[in-house]
DNA sequence: GCAATAACGGTCAAAAAGGATAGTATAAAT
DNA sequence: ATTTATACTATCCTTTTTGACCGTTATTGC
């Protein structure tokens, strides 16, 4: 009498009760948003990227971009086989369908900070 | 010598290193955007919410709720003194400038679902 | 010969988020 | 008189996320 008709939505793996909730699973957290938008526009290294997010520690960085890379929004390009390794990361195709999504982000959020400015 | 020179936003007593988590601040978790989604368009009473998003608990929707009015992106108005009460959410006018990005989440999880449906 | 560098992974721990379940006050409906 | 409904709050507990810190491999620079 009492089921619960939630039609799931499935990507890659997992449920999602709603389309803004399947996003948020791609993009949430505190630090994939972020990474995101410092690979909007170009390639970075995993030391660039460190540089651009000083907060952030390198256990939780290589974990985000690994989940990143699991969802198919950023790849992976070795350029050596012995360390010191050199690594590259960018946007897929799929992952730059992101991006006036990122966008629309970091403009709410910059334009909350000019705002408050007094 | 080693300053971890981050100049922080900082927006209603947190801070972000950047104007995309600042956003994430306010719309991230699991149920935030999903809320902002029904409410872009309409006034909703609690339990009405509740039957939009069957799967949350009502600990955390009333949870989310809170936040994103402490945030002042969504307002409560209540029309009863007494139990049973009748109470309304809707967003306030910092919150309506959400509208956009709110929907180019929603519509980036729409848009992946119907190219994934095999 | 030693330190620095690159891009991690492993372990442990803390913090944050979320879930399960039950309880509250009161009024209207049955 | 009992049930139902509303909009929560209170506990308690589990899961998820994030952080701190150290180890690894080989190469280059001093």
């Amino acid at each position: 009498m009492k089921e619960k008709e939630t039609k799931m939505l499935t990507f890659k793996g997992k449920e999602y009760p709603c389309c803004a909730s399947l996003t948020m699973g791609v993009i949430g957290g505190k630090w994939k948003t972020v990474i995101l938008f410092h690979l909007t526009d170009k390639t970075l290294r995993y030391s660039e990227l460190r540089k651009e997010m000083p907060t952030v520690t390198e256990r939780t960085l290589s974990l985000q971009l690994k989940n990143l890379e699991e969802d198919g929004v950023i790849k992976r390009k070795v350029y050596t086989s012995k360390p010191p390794l050199k690594v590259e990361y960018s946007l897929t195709n799929f992952g730059k369908t992101l991006i006036p999504v990122v966008r629309a982000i970091a403009d709410w959020g910059h334009e909350v900070i000019e705002n408050n400015e007094v």
